[in-house]
DNA sequence: TAATTAAGATAAACATGTTTAATAAATAAA
DNA sequence: TTTATTTATTAAACATGTTTATCTTAATTA
């Protein structure tokens, strides 16, 4: 590496440690790029060269820890218990993550959940590797004979998926709602659609 | 009303109608304030003095053909059809709608969804109002004793809509996705789901 | 009716994300 | 080694959502 390139790295890491501390301490919206770039010791238009956008920088910012998280969730995974238990399992370890910093996590959900998907690659590719795991515990069920053989694995995850959004929705919107009721009614949906995908032992 | 009331419902139709107007013809980023106020007639200042934010214009802008819509979708829902069906007719409706001016209810959905749900009155009351009418649809079932009594006829509703906003992601983040292709992921999702809901026959 | 108060509108200012044009330094080329 | 070129950085400018202080005028009161 470059002289050049390894300064660049430099000044790169720098932003971005002082992105981590301010988003985490203020929020999205009350951080300013100004404010990042003073802590950092860079020009403000040397974070916006850096990181495409502010949104760009938070996405960078957070992703180390959500794939932490991702990681680690998934290695805590109880393996004795079933397939409903595991799929709340990380939701909720989702849920509780995100009620650490609700605003924060907010801000980053809904400036990248609807954007095309080039434009957000890390919360692109977080999301792809939760659904892809989920999919790996269906195709697991249905390998035992637990789930109807016609279901493609991927498209019952993206369902999965798509409820644990509806929860999500719920815990940022209503600000009195605890982790525990929003993972009871994901318990619930998620309940009835698993029993639709079910093989029913003939009476 | 007052004489000075009256203006003030005036200047606030203007600025309402102009909205619609850049709105739909140049999407909410690359459409001002500054633009709507000078459409308007007005200064940019009674635009926020008006509306609290560009946001809350947009949704106040685009509420009425909303509400319109729901009316008409749910009017036209085909009475002899089953309840997946129907559940899809209507997603399909709105799929086609966001569909013509993607990037707009892309923006509208994108800066409503998350938020507290006091801050975006609107839209809060339109999904309620969807999502009760699913439940409408899914108890009428239910007393003909197709979907099991232990189901809460909202709890599904809710389960379905979160369903139809994982498509509609879908829709959002892919623009070569078509409406016909997300609608029939919708299916597929929406009819494992509601086999789970489904009452068995004893064979 | 005259004086006072309240309210709607706005000009100007402000805050902040982003772009642009200029600078300086490192690398490549001669 | 000297020159030319590429590049990381930045200061200054810009665009735009929002706020503030001011002004005008309608409503109210004396």
């Amino acid at each position: 590496m470059n002289r050049r390139q390894a300064s660049k790295q430099e000044t790169r890491q720098l932003i971005l440690a002082a992105a981590r501390l301010l988003f985490a301490q203020k929020g999205m919206e009350e951080c300013t790029i100004r404010d990042i770039a003073k802590a950092a010791g860079v020009s403000p238009a040397s974070v916006v060269v850096h990181f495409k956008s502010k949104t760009a920088l938070l996405e960078e910012a957070l992703n180390r820890d959500l794939e932490n998280a991702l990681t680690a969730f998934i290695a805590s995974m109880p393996e004795d218990q079933g397939l409903l238990e595991r799929l709340l399992h990380l939701a909720t370890d989702f849920f509780r993550l995100y009620d650490q910093n609700r605003d924060l996590y907010r801000a980053l959900i809904r400036h990248t959940i609807f954007e095309p998907e080039g434009e957000t690659p890390h919360m692109t590719s977080l999301s792809e590797r939760y659904i892809r795991f989920l999919a790996g515990l269906i195709e697991s069920e249905q390998n035992r004979g637990r789930i109807k053989p016609e279901v493609d694995p991927m498209m019952a995850a993206a369902a999965c998926f798509s409820l644990y959004l509806g929860a999500l929705i719920m815990l940022f919107r209503q600000a009195e709602m605890s982790v525990e009721a929003v993972a009871e009614v994901l318990a619930a949906m998620t309940g009835q659609y698993l029993d639709g995908l079910t093989e029913r032992i003939k009476p």
